[in-house]
DNA sequence: CAAGAATATGGGAGCGCTCTCAAATTCTTG
DNA sequence: CAAGAATTTGAGAGCGCTCCCATATTCTTG
């Protein structure tokens, strides 16, 4: 079937197509009659305006770009970010945005897909997951007057200028650490991670966590790993020779390999070592031992930052805005405070 | 800085809008001289094409979209699936499409989101993993007459008709179980899946490798799970109580959940059970056992499903195409054949 | 119920491109 | 080198919407 024009919605509901725009896009003064009759055409048919006129007429396109720069084959499979793309997604739907997917796996792709992006008028605004210490991305697209939101805290150096939503990485680390020290392990060891800011707010909770106890950290027994499932099987190996009591992983696949790598050398989680975990993904509930962890709440934050992002998008030069969502503590069974 | 316009282009360069338009766009019949000079203005001011207004004209908008129905929060912490989106990515970004996302948490997120994006002229195409047998959404999208190719061969009731770029499931599931019979395995079971088309064809493939070397299948032997690890764990542990000598599963994270359930029963992969599994995802060379499975070439159906889809487009109605890649038996230690 | 205020509606212009057609230029070739 | 063919360029119209302004209608209130 042939794709109605509103001129020809107005001929069939007897108005002009001005009056049929209005109703659309909601405006105010239009007669309850009028507005119900061109409702009802407009359900019958199943009009659906053009959306490339629209944009071009009101520079709007409802459309927002998810970039993830310079993501690695490994990084995606952490399933953190399928999980954010979930959550964005599903933000994006409820507000009628599209979210368009940037993954760049190069900087050459980086550069190429940036370039078309910013400047073609095709996106309103940009959601960018990078809280890498160095991103030339985010630097990049500042040049440019196109709004955007970070999830994840950028680095101090450019924060305040930065929107952004973060969840509380500090105070989560400190409830994980604290949660160990009372249990009266006293050798806590962190497989930490490097070059982001969740990273170094975890680490700063950590520590805080064993000052505020009058613990001092000994620093052999923190271990540098990615966010993977493997580099936490490695960084444990490393770390066991220094026999720590318990440990804190920067994150839940870090956490599953250090379980891993701690079994492997016949010694069982939490009796000999307990752990915890950081993010609380699906899969900390159902391993075994079910994972000791830090919730994070993904949904709430997809959803703020795609609703920031209409906000910053509508009402242009603001200050910054800056939120950071609570954490939790879930207690399960390996970090031995339960069972 | 303010945005510039073809006619801008057009005047710093000394011709028409519609030369620098036929610039832009790749047409034959411009004299060199002129196309280099038009070419240097657009580099020197980093000129980039309204694309809202190019829909509007040309109404094509380069932008494909990437439609998960009815997802499932742990459908999506399968690794495929990200895989998938991270290959299509990439093959956008290659051909200067742009992927939009759709993923559906409910029905009524369906409904109202497709009605939107089929009508609206903002997508070209669909590019549709959904290997349900029963997927109301691409029956319903059969009715507009919006181009799509499906990821995963559709039922056969409607395979003719629709596009589809699949692997090749069932040879691979006879490799693997072909590979466990020739390792000397008699008894040998299956972690099947229900109720989606790569799964029915890893099951003939399995049945017929079996078959083909004069095993009969012992239906006992065969346990339905979902394509998760939890799935996978639940299904082994009630296989086991039939004690095989191997299993094959569908898919690697069910692969994954097996070996943990044969674990806490207190046996060994392979030596008291054998395990194969299928997709070859990053993590099962990292498993311990290191998985024996089936490699799926997913970047390569994520590039074929793009570039499909923009011959489609290109060239609308004509025979429906239908691509099935090949997969290779990938053996590792858990198959009981290496060390 | 007339006259002005408030509200509702219609029409024109324009967003920045593509596409077609006509005009201008360049190239052939007898 | 003139005349026709081939190539190259420019201008107009139009894609379907939004937004502004002018006009038409309805509502007040003395």
């Amino acid at each position: 079937m042939k794709r109605l024009t509103l001129e020809e919605i107005g001929q069939i509901a007897g108005v002009s197509r001005s009056t049929v725009s209005r109703v659309i896009n909601d405006h105010p003064n239009i007669r309850p009659a009028v507005r119900q009759r061109v409702e009802d055409v407009i359900r019958q048919t199943g009009y659906q305006p053009n959306s490339a006129a629209r944009s071009l007429a009101s520079s709007q396109s409802r459309v927002f770009g998810l970039v993830m720069p310079s993501i690695l084959q490994s990084a995606f499979a952490d399933p953190y970010y399928p999980l954010v793309i979930q959550a964005i997604s599903h933000a994006c739907n409820q507000h009628d945005y599209t979210p368009g997917l940037f993954l760049f796996q190069t900087p050459e792709e980086e550069e190429k897909v940036s370039q078309r992006i910013v400047a073609s008028g095709l996106i309103d605004g940009l959601i960018i997951t990078a809280d890498t210490i160095n991103s030339t991305f985010v630097s990049k697209i500042q040049q440019y007057d196109i709004p955007f939101v970070q999830i994840g805290r950028p680095p101090a150096s450019n924060a305040a200028a930065i929107s952004y939503v973060d969840v509380d990485n500090e105070a989560g680390a400190y409830l994980a650490a604290s949660h160990l020290v009372q249990l009266g392990y006293r050798r806590i060891g962190q497989l930490a991670t490097a070059h982001n800011t969740a990273g170094a707010d975890r680490d700063a909770g950590f520590r805080h966590a064993l000052a505020d106890r009058g613990l001092e950290v000994d620093e052999d027994l923190v271990k540098v790993s990615d966010f993977s499932e493997a580099g936490g099987y490695q960084a444990m190996q490393t770390l066991l020779s220094r026999q720590p009591e318990a440990v804190f992983a920067q994150s839940d696949a870090i956490a599953l390999g250090a379980v891993r790598a701690i079994r492997d050398r016949g010694l069982n989680v939490p009796q000999d070592i307990a752990v915890v975990g950081f993010d609380d993904m699906p899969l900390a509930a159902n391993a075994d031992p079910p994972l000791t962890t830090v919730r994070q709440p993904i949904n709430r934050t997809g959803m703020l930052a795609v609703e920031t992002l209409i906000d910053i998008v509508r009402t242009t030069p603001e200050p910054a805005r800056h939120i950071v969502l609570p954490v939790e503590l879930v207690i399960r069974a390996s970090s031995g405070a339960v069972n």
